[in-house]
DNA sequence: TGTCACCCTGACAACGATGTCATAGACAGG
DNA sequence: CCTGTCTATGACATCGTTGTCAGGGTGACA
């Protein structure tokens, strides 16, 4: 309980100062972690010309920035960054907050890897926060950025509007939105072109004979998904073919409600010749209930979004990927443009999608069936 | 330039409080960001009892709480954790680095997703980095994430010492190892059994009837690479196999080179009729390659490390399963258990790893060898 | 009515750093 | 020798928050 309440002066090198922690009462191993006043006082300097070293502010003799550094080593200082933003001009804390879908997940793991990839060129460390598609979580995770006051936001949401954030904007935060466009406020989005990319799907589908494409999508919820759907169903609709009774089928979320509906669709009458799925877990479920019913080889089958090893399956997965690193990228890039005075109106970037064919996309309808 | 060098002193609610920077001077929307003072003033309370309901410290009345709380929502407040940080006693900063190989991979991913989750359930945010076992990138990382002061770190290291990390340690920050063992340092770790599990992928080859087995491993830099070639090696030599003249190919980093090697291993004379491949992108270039060569179906293959899809592959890819989830978890609350207190010797943790057979490992070689 | 305990509350210092400013010393020019 | 300029340096206030402490008000009890 008592431990050096007397208080002294110290004469270390040529300077007074106030003591230091002496460590002198307990020897345990765990000496404090070193200031800039541990610092200075071991190098027997003050501590502003210590944080002038440290920051490589002119104005320093040779001579005191090797005592410097040499104490700085011998303490194995660290500068605390968040004292320092709390007094430094700019107030920039050096760091970004990434809110994805899950960081378990390919997609978003793309998108991290590019916003990391450019944020380290700048020096700028990144929180990453999955989402689970739940909306509490969303603000949650927003809140906690917030608080430790990241410079800029890199989002994928769910809300159905982000108008929480549009103080946070109005003070000049950078938002950018991935794969889903904001609702409720105005602000950058990066974002697939969701129904041209699905319209690419359809029409693929349509010009290789089919006219009885099914459509599995996610729930209508989610933006992407309906403009997943969007893109199907507006293609059909170009192609001339009736919507009225082709199946669509939502509210599918991972790979076995997926795969329970592939099959609930071929029980039932009238079974489609193709398949377009609208993501990647769904295209995982369908890709299972084909096998099952051993129909992989005759029901067309095109997904949005790329998944590993589907140039592997037999019959390679044919799909509309999406370009995660690109959107990543590009986010990134819009952040820290914005960071550095950019106050042109908020846009919308499209990065476009490809249509990859491996087979499973190309398979013709049944020859009857194609006539009729 | 002139900007309400006055300083008055402002009249709000019943209380004396110093002047805010008021706004008057520029038109600009971009409001700055609130702080307690601001709170309290539009409250008519001092900082402090903003500070006790931020906080939820007890004694404040019920009508002070209401008054605060409704300051805070009409200026969107959110508290400076970091300030909070700098004067608060235990010094926690409610924050976790987390350094893996990259942050765009599948393992990698599993761990980030585990981590998270448990720090989220403590409220605390998770920095994640890649390291692209660049050892330079690894120093970078940590020292970004000690300047930011992290509560603890979660370290997948490429360095062959973490000596560097000594006086951190020393000063109780919680360090801990995932997938590969530290050196240099004494510290908990939490890693699979390599050895183990490539004995046993081995194990099973031998025991559908090979005997002429190769290894495909990444960099013995890496000291998993290592642990699972010594097992393999190691198997072999239990059953008395001979290993000398057994292929063992190393260097392997990605999938292309993984191919190459693979081609040229079965244009080569006695080529084997088993594949041990110790990595998942080793596995995908053997995959493509035993494809490109037709031989998929006659080759026997087990890999190290889980791939999606695989089970759809035909034949199915058997593998060693690691449990990135587990090692995730086990990482982040041994942090927690360090930083609650736990002072119990360095520990390390194997997770087990799991053989799942798909098709690919049970293929036996050429009745001819068998015999001979 | 006085005393005491307890509840609320705010003034003030401190956390670790940086911005501002003052000052000491070196050196040049008259 | 005095003045002025320039470099090198440290004292001090400050950033937004919390720990400490002191003080005012209320109610119970003597």
């Amino acid at each position: 309980m008592m431990m050096c309440i007397v208080k002294s002066i110290l004469h270390i090198g040529e300077h007074t100062v106030t003591p230091l922690s002496d460590s002198s009462s307990a020897a345990e191993g765990a000496r404090s972690r070193p200031t800039m006043r541990h610092v200075a006082a071991l190098a027997g300097v003050g501590v502003k010309t210590v944080s002038r070293v440290i920051n490589g502010e002119p104005n320093v003799s040779a001579a005191t920035i090797a005592k410097v550094n040499a104490a700085a080593r011998t303490l194995d200082y660290q500068p605390d960054v968040h004292a320092g933003n709390l007094r430094r001009a700019d107030g920039r804390t050096r760091t970004l907050g990434l809110l994805v879908g899950s960081v378990d997940n390919p997609f978003a793991g793309a998108v991290h890897r590019a916003v990391e990839d450019a944020a380290l060129a700048r020096g700028v460390a990144v929180f990453a926060s999955s989402l689970d598609d739940d909306p509490t979580r969303e603000q949650e995770a927003v809140s906690a950025f917030l608080r430790r006051r990241v410079d800029g936001l890199i989002l994928t949401t769910v809300t159905e509007s982000q108008d929480y954030l549009a103080p946070e904007l109005r003070r000049g935060t950078p938002v950018v939105f991935v794969d889903r466009e904001p609702a409720g406020i105005t602000s950058d989005s990066v974002v697939s072109d969701n129904a041209e990319g699905a319209a690419l799907a359809t029409r693929h589908l349509l010009e290789h004979g089919h006219r009885r494409v099914a459509y599995l999508g996610d729930r209508p919820v989610i933006q992407t998904a309906r403009e997943r759907r969007r893109g199907f169903l507006e293609e059909l609709g170009r192609a001339g073919v009736a919507t009225r009774d082709l199946p669509v089928i939502e509210g599918l979320h991972d790979a076995e409600s997926a795969r329970t509906a592939t099959l609930a669709l071929f029980d039932a009458p009238n079974p489609p010749t193709a398949v377009f799925s609208s993501q990647n877990l769904v295209s995982l479920g369908v890709i299972h209930a084909l096998r099952e019913l051993g129909r992989h080889r005759e029901i067309a089958l095109v997904g949005f979004d790329d998944l590993p090893l589907a140039d592997l399956l037999d019959p390679g997965i044919t799909v509309v990927a999406q370009d995660p690193q690109q959107i990543g990228r590009i986010a990134a890039e819009r952040v820290f443009a914005r960071l550095d005075g950019d106050t042109s109106p908020a846009a919308r970037t499209i990065v476009p999608t490809r249509l990859i064919e491996r087979g499973s996309g190309e398979i013709a309808p049944p020859t009857g069936r194609l006539i009729a």
